[in-house]
DNA sequence: AGCACGCCGACT
DNA sequence: GTCGGCGTGCTC
């Protein structure tokens, strides 16, 4: 019996009101409630319901008065006492808040909503409503006829935002509507009906032989029911067609009893199951004996198994899940969103089967709830899925994989803002578990944490399977141009190709832009056509191939006909314009290379090539990226054009040639990682050809062919890449050397943000000299977001170098505290330590 | 965030 | 005189 008080923190409190709130615990909800359980809380002057997480349990209090707990919710979805100190963890390390945390533990649907609606009052005074305007007594009336309605509602009817609002605000000042919170607890639950036979067998057998039952249908499922025993109503159905009258009946006549049960769903449950069975090569059973090691020695080690792309890294990783299983302990094993596929699933549900849960970002809600179930009731203790399955509730967590662990998809960017290594640190110290992190292409901060000790390295160097790696071509593309070439497929790269036809041998073309043209660009003013909402360039997009034109009003009209023109930042688009919207004039041009031009380049140079596009707009619905990888697999084209995503993921042993068309496209954006990131990405296209024992080339088209870490990647040599960049960290003071927090604050209007970033720059300055002179911090800024507009609004940005500690943190949780209640509501703040982008 | 309290201008 | 504008401050 918790006779007493009960720390609870409320999910949706803005960050400055973040903290635990103590209530009371009603006599009759007393056995219900401990740590890690859902309620509902009364909260704030109005006494507005709110969901709340229970955090710690006591009898007494100092407090004078506090309120009573209202009701338990969410029976069977609770937190246990390690889920609560990482929810902990994660709001004092993102500076988010606390019910922040607890939504990215939990997924969405998991939780009840709390739904606002209004209904008139019933001792509204009719002579108030007479003295309303006409609109006011209209929106009254629509609400006294359709009570109780919604804010979302109304303003469907109503139209816009700012009306609604106040209409509801000034009548419920008035005293003529009321309020209504209820909760609505989640429905996406599946429940499967059991039949059973409720007579004794040979009663069941009486009912079969009565002439006077005239139901054939019944009898058969009587029948079926005495050979297979207890049967869910679908199972049945397909075994005998329709039954529900039937079975209406039965059980109205007691012969069969129906009962509802909630069943897990796990729709990977039926996927083709395909494990080829482990052989470890030497090497690899050397690095699985160093790894398993680590593990055995019971306290929570790190590794880093570096292995250069086709060493069977996997494999080592599968051993690892076996030995770490066999302990009764559970795994998590992270990838990045791309290379979960089909593919990589069956591999793991083929060895382990309904053990494993998959956490895929096409799971429907309800299905995302059932795998957390599975998970946390340890029907399954082996989980693999993306960023976000790092918080898989998993009972005695013995090991976390990160694979691929330098993708920058394991760093969240919306709140709240973590990476997946952080968290998985924190889990594996709590548990004492081992967190194994995998790449070709470490990322420097974690090769830096294995060269200084913190991290045991082991490394992969030889290739299984005697594959070779394939043999590079760096092309210079300002030779195209200065013969007066602009086609994006230089002459190497095209007589390559060429080549590989003619052998029928298949080729991946990598191009980091999609669309078709770059942007549509003025030659009057020189300005490119910019999204109203963005301060960026909007880029063409075709719907279907672009027919030859005669002159250029042919070629303009024909543009416009056939596509327009998007944003890839906020989705808006428009008609390709005939005039430029900043000049009037008509002197528009189509500029740059998509994948969709070059798609239709490629086409008209080589007719008889089969060829499949892959980018973002190829693969807007679940199965299509499987499908195009399907096909390509199974050697239905010839060439694969993509984006990011043809460089990960599958061996194609037919892929002999690999041609890069841009190299450069992410060598300069102005971020200090960019170096990193292309050595990453070029590596791992190179990697793409030679996956056979036919020997592949690589062809890198650049304009900086004597840029050095391309030269790097082009060797493959990832230590001589790592050493010249870590000088470069180190002389610039950048990450391993420093951590990086950005603080961006955006708003509508231009002239209020750039008063409040001036401000805030003020009380940092202020606060860093008066309270926390002992945390060393470089401020620059404020300045304008790289992109200064998105969606209308701008934003502007102050960056910090310094070193993330305790104290650190304590002074920006200070800073955020104070801003979000000083700054006006227009303004939002948002803080992101170690941001991907800067 | 939401809601109360509180202090000043333009209306019945 | 008061109704209602939004500045300031608190939420167990």
């Amino acid at each position: 019996m918790n006779d007493g008080y009960a720390g609870c923190r409320i999910l949706d409190a803005p960050y400055h009101a973040d903290r635990e709130y103590t209530y009371y615990i009603p006599r009759e909800l007393g056995e219900e409630i401990t740590p890690g359980v859902f309620v509902t809380v009364p909260f704030g002057g109005g006494n507005r319901k709110k969901t709340a997480v229970v955090t710690s349990v006591s009898g007494k209090t100092d407090l004078e008065t506090c309120k009573p707990i209202s009701s338990v919710t969410n029976r069977d979805v609770t937190l246990s006492s390690g889920m609560l100190d990482l929810c902990r963890f994660v709001s004092e390390h993102t500076l988010c808040t606390f019910g922040e945390a607890v939504r990215a533990a939990i997924p969405r649907g998991a939780l009840s909503k709390i739904r606002e609606s209004f209904t008139v009052s019933p001792d509204a005074d009719e002579d108030v409503v007479c003295s309303l305007s006409e609109k006011a007594i209209l929106f009254y009336k629509f609400i006294e006829l359709m009570g109780p309605i919604t804010a979302d509602q109304l303003r469907v009817e109503f139209g816009d935002e700012e009306s609604v609002s106040e209409l509801l605000a000034s009548l419920s000042r008035k005293k003529l509507i009321v309020r209504t919170l209820d909760v609505r607890e989640p429905t996406n639950t599946l429940a499967v009906t059991d039949v059973s036979l409720a007579v004794p067998e040979g009663r069941a057998k009486d009912y079969i032989a009565d002439r006077s039952v005239r139901s054939q249908r019944s009898k058969q499922i009587v029948r079926y029911l005495l050979e297979h025993g207890t049967v869910d109503v679908d199972t049945l159905g397909s075994a005998l067609g329709a039954v529900s009258v039937q079975l209406k009946m039965l059980s109205g006549s007691g012969i069969v009893s129906l009962t509802k049960r909630r069943v897990l769903r796990n729709p990977f449950a039926d996927i083709e199951k395909n494990a080829p069975p482990l052989s470890l090569s030497p090497a690899q059973t050397k690095a699985y004996e160093t790894i398993l090691s680590l593990f055995r020695t019971g306290e929570a080690r790190a590794a880093l198994l570096y292995g250069i792309t086709g060493s069977g890294k996997t494999s080592v990783i599968r051993a690892m899940i076996d030995a770490v299983t066999a302990e009764k302990r559970s795994v998590i094993i992270l990838v990045p969103e791309i290379s979960l596929t089909p593919q990589t699933v069956s591999i793991f549900c083929g060895s382990y089967g309904s053990r494993v849960a998959v956490i895929h970002s096409s799971l429907s809600e309800g299905e995302r709830v059932d795998a957390w179930q599975r998970i946390r009731t340890g029907e399954a203790d082996i989980v693999i899925g993306t960023r976000s399955a790092v918080f898989a509730p998993v009972e005695n967590l013995g090991m976390i994989v990160i694979d691929e662990e330098q993708e920058h998809t394991y760093k969240s960017d919306s709140q709240p803002k973590y990476t997946a290594h952080d968290i998985a640190r924190f889990r594996c110290a709590q548990n004492n578990a081992l967190l194994l992190l995998s790449s070709a292409t470490p990322s420097l901060q974690s090769y830096y944490k294995a060269k200084s000790g913190a991290y045991t390295l082991v490394s992969l160097t030889e290739r299984y399977g005697g594959a070779t790696l394939p043999r590079v071509i760096v092309a210079d593309m300002r030779r195209d141009r200065a013969e007066g070439s602009n086609s994006p497929l230089g002459s190497v790269l095209r007589a390559e190709i060429e080549e590989n036809l003619a052998r029928g041998e298949q080729t991946i073309l990598f191009l980091n832009r999609r669309g078709y043209h770059n942007f549509l660009s003025c030659k009057s003013c020189g300005e490119a056509v910019l999204c109203p909402r963005c301060s960026v360039a909007l880029t063409y997009h075709a719907t279907r191939r672009l027919k030859n034109t005669e002159n250029r009003d042919d070629y303009r009209n024909e543009h416009k006909a056939a596509g327009r023109l998007e944003c890839h930042y906020c989705g808006y688009h428009m008609p390709a314009p005939e005039k430029c919207p900043q000049c009037g004039s008509e002197d528009l041009y189509y500029m740059g290379w998509g994948t969709q031009r070059v798609e239709q380049e490629l086409a008209a140079m080589f007719p008889s090539a089969r060829i499949l596009r892959m980018d973002a707009d190829t693969t807007r619905t679940k199965s299509s990226y499987d499908k195009i990888l399907g096909a390509f697999g199974r050697g239905d084209a010839d060439i694969l054009l993509g984006t990011q995503m043809v460089t990960k993921g599958h061996d194609f042993p037919s892929v002999t040639l690999v041609g890069v068309l841009l190299a450069e496209s992410s060598l300069y954006l102005d971020d200090y990682r960019a170096s990193e990131r292309t050595f990453s990405l070029i590596t791992q296209v190179i990697g793409r050809a030679g996956r056979s024992k036919l020997p592949g080339r690589a062809v890198i088209q650049t304009y900086t062919p004597d840029n050095i870490s391309l030269g790097f990647a082009c060797r493959q040599d990832f230590e001589s890449f790592y050493e010249n960049e870590i000088a470069c960290r180190h002389a610039y003071m950048f990450p391993p050397f420093c951590d990086i927090a950005q603080i961006t604050l955006s708003c509508e209007d231009e002239a209020e943000l750039s008063a409040s970033v001036l401000r805030l720059a003020d009380y940092i300055r202020t606060v860093s000299s008066k309270n926390f002179p002992d945390v060393p911090l470089l401020m620059f800024g404020p300045f304008e977001a790289p992109v200064y507009r998105v969606n209308n609004k701008y934003r502007m940005r102050v960056v910090f170098k310094c070193r993330l500690g305790r104290r650190t943190r304590e002074l920006f949780s200070d800073v955020m505290r104070t801003l979000c209640r000083n700054f006006s509501r227009r303004v939002t703040v948002s803080i992101d330590f170690n941001p991907n982008s800067i």
